[in-house]
DNA sequence: TTAATTTGTGCGACTCACAAACATATTAAG
DNA sequence: CTTAATATGTTTGTGAGTCGCACAAATTAA
């Protein structure tokens, strides 16, 4: 591959994103595109396509995009040459004519080393591409060891281990953190049950020890990027990922891309008010969503109602107890009605049509599923053509771990112009 | 100005916006872009800057894109022959050199026709792209006479009066409804107190009486369009007009351009619901915004508080009563405090650093606004770096026909690739 | 065996930003 | 008054990229 490739290159990351470059005139967010961009950014679409679509022919996306033949073949040989995209065999014949290659990702590109950060674990993985996760590891952290220490020599094993599987230098490591990050200089803001990792710069030290290029973004994003390249957020335009348990996060992909606020932060939906004279919240506001919507405040009522096991109860638990008990019953459609509450307020106010909901929440199940439709539907004001549709998220774990990676994928594919 | 110039030119927008073009190949959402198109989106930024900056000269302009003179007046040259763009006289000298011939846009380029509707009047005027307005004419509509073909006759003598004074050809009509409008369709949903034009389609109409290129869409937005191009807005990349009066409306730009929902509406702020266990609104909820943050939410609670004139209060009144009575000020203070709720959310939510009030709200004046600060200040997450800012509108009268042309002018200048 | 159809690829034309040199207009220094 | 220095704006060729056209290749249908 060579330097010229800027596109999944590792050459493209190794400078720190948090360092302007110095030598150019400073940016003042007015930009003028030459020629030369133009193919970076058509490369970056044709590969968003393809993550999209799945295998594809050429002739399929010059279709698709309104250009020629010619143009996507010169956009993809310098890929497939560089071992980035291989031509695989065409799994239905269509008729007449010369039978499509279709392009798709190759199993041998280069991977994304995937971290997962949580207060009581730490997962790495390779990924591929294709999605496909190898080289997990999974390194439990002991309440009574939860020092950087211990969290810093798991992460360096478990990359290490990942890594010396890669079959090819790795376009970098994506790292997903249960709990508050500064996704504009890589750092963690606070992990709860974990005071030791406050304040830790986690991607310059990853980057200074492996020279790759690091993004450290909070959990619900990586769910959201994670559903975007690599789960059912493919092709969607407009969707949100709603992560639901003891504490309430939300990521949202808007027109094409990841919202990110003009600071890197924002979609804080826990800490929007829905209650004007509810009760005070962690963050010293009064009726956040996260007072109403949360497993505590759930374990809170159970207990209050007398239900058995309150201290421990899930979603899982709730919905076999609503089928015997009617106040287990009555307090599932609470808590339904509370998390859409907040849910239809993003739906009222952005429109995303898609919600994919990861957390305690998921573990309710289908039952979870349709109560929490009912109520957003309810709530929330659809168009007609348009409807809202609700998804349980399939498998935390791996989806974390590919959203992980995903943060890289869309460094490199995002289209900025 | 030949067919080429497709920014700007009333050409490129006679086709119908709604009818898809049925010659290409169907739009995919997917794109390719050629070096013909970087042309036309080089040129719409080029005159994005010139909205921000105000008149700026060609080796400025290459400073602030990182790209050399040359490029610049390649860009603007043919936007000076076709009338546009105008070099106007150096308002400052800076030492040594050639002087720089700031350029600026013709005070006899095209036009557009600016339409504002509302249930008890028909404003039409000419706007300039410098943002000048003439030919203004304001049309009453009484109460008895509101039917469709009274608005319909104001506003095509309103219209054929503004364009009988253009210099060229306008650009296009622009038509900022207080209602709520289908702006897929150019269509009236509803007006308040006019319910004889709910249904119509008011884009189709003046387009084909017109043949101008007709965008219609609603009060807010038109707010909003109006501080981007010709207001407090130019040169922000992130803000929000809010409309507290009888109804709440919102606008948002974010990320350099308008929020527009997947579907075009979006933004309902008003009907998000922020009191779990409020009354009931229009809209069948309970708790929404507007049922705690209206005009006539106010005069309610003034009236159960034995405030003189009630049922007439608004914020300036208010204002004057709190300096005499205490419990005028008290509602004052509850009054700012359930509109700071909303504004708090939205900007939990999606992190706007400015908004800028109108409706009922901007007569407290700066009363009102010191009031209003505090309270979202103390409800919403600032960055340290990046504090918060209430700014009170200026003319709605003035910045709303502006915004009814920048809805056409945002159709031509916003970069869309 | 032949025609029709679809896929993928060369080659020249065109558009655009870019690089280097040049003409122009002003200030500062002698 | 003359000359150097500095900044602005224009002219001319170059390179990157897509597009239009023609052509080879692979498959099906007649």
């Amino acid at each position: 591959m060579t330097s010229k490739n800027k596109v999944l290159d590792h050459a493209s990351l190794t400078a720190r994103n948090s360092t302007p470059v110095a030598d150019g005139p400073e940016d003042s967010g007015f930009a003028i595109f030459s020629a030369t961009q133009i193919g970076e950014s058509n490369k970056r679409r044709v590969l968003q396509m393809l993550f999209d679509l799945g295998p594809t022919s050429r002739a399929e996306l010059a279709r698709l995009t309104g250009t020629k033949r010619t143009t996507i073949t010169g956009i993809v040989q310098p890929l497939i040459e560089a071992g980035l995209l291989i031509e695989v065999d065409p799994n239905e014949k269509r008729g007449v004519g010369k039978p499509a290659r279709p392009l798709w990702f190759s199993a041998s590109a280069a991977p994304v080393c995937a971290v997962f950060l949580m207060p009581d674990k730490v997962e790495t993985a390779l990924i591929s591409l294709t999605g496909g996760v190898s080289a997990h590891r999974q390194v439990p952290i002991a309440p009574g060891k939860r020092n950087r220490e211990t969290y810093i020599d798991a992460l360096v094993a478990g990359v290490d281990h990942a890594l010396a599987q890669a079959p090819r230098q790795a376009l970098g490591i994506g790292v997903a953190v249960g709990g508050m990050v500064d996704p504009a200089d890589g750092s963690i803001v606070a992990m709860n049950l974990a005071p030791a990792m406050a304040g830790l710069g986690l991607r310059d030290l990853l980057e200074d020890r492996f020279a790759l290029p690091t993004i450290v973004d909070h959990h619900p994003r990586a769910l959201l990027l994670g559903e975007r390249w690599f789960g059912a957020g493919r092709g969607m335009g407009n969707f949100a990922v709603i992560y639901a348990d003891e504490v309430l996060g939300c990521a949202m992909y808007l027109d094409g891309k990841p919202f990110r606020g003009p600071h890197g932060s924002g979609g804080e939906l826990g800490h929007t008010i829905v209650d004007l004279n509810g009760g005070t919240c962690t963050c010293g506001k009064r009726g956040c969503w996260e007072t109403v919507a949360t497993l505590g405040w759930l374990r809170d009522r159970a207990a209050e109602a007398g239900l058995p096991g309150a201290e421990r109860l899930d979603s899982e638990r709730l919905v076999d107890l609503s089928a015997q008990m009617p106040a287990a019953g009555a307090l599932l459609s609470r808590y339904a009605h509370n998390i859409a509450i907040g849910i239809a307020n993003l739906q009222t106010l952005l429109m995303p049509d898609n919600f994919i909901i990861y957390g305690d929440v998921r573990r309710g199940g289908e039952i979870m599923q349709q109560f929490l439709t009912r109520e957003i539907s309810g709530l929330a004001a659809s168009l007609p053509g348009n409807p809202i549709t609700v998804f349980l998220g399939q498998n935390e774990q791996t989806i974390t771990l590919q959203g992980a990676a995903g943060l890289i994928v869309s460094k490199q594919l995002e289209i900025e112009y």
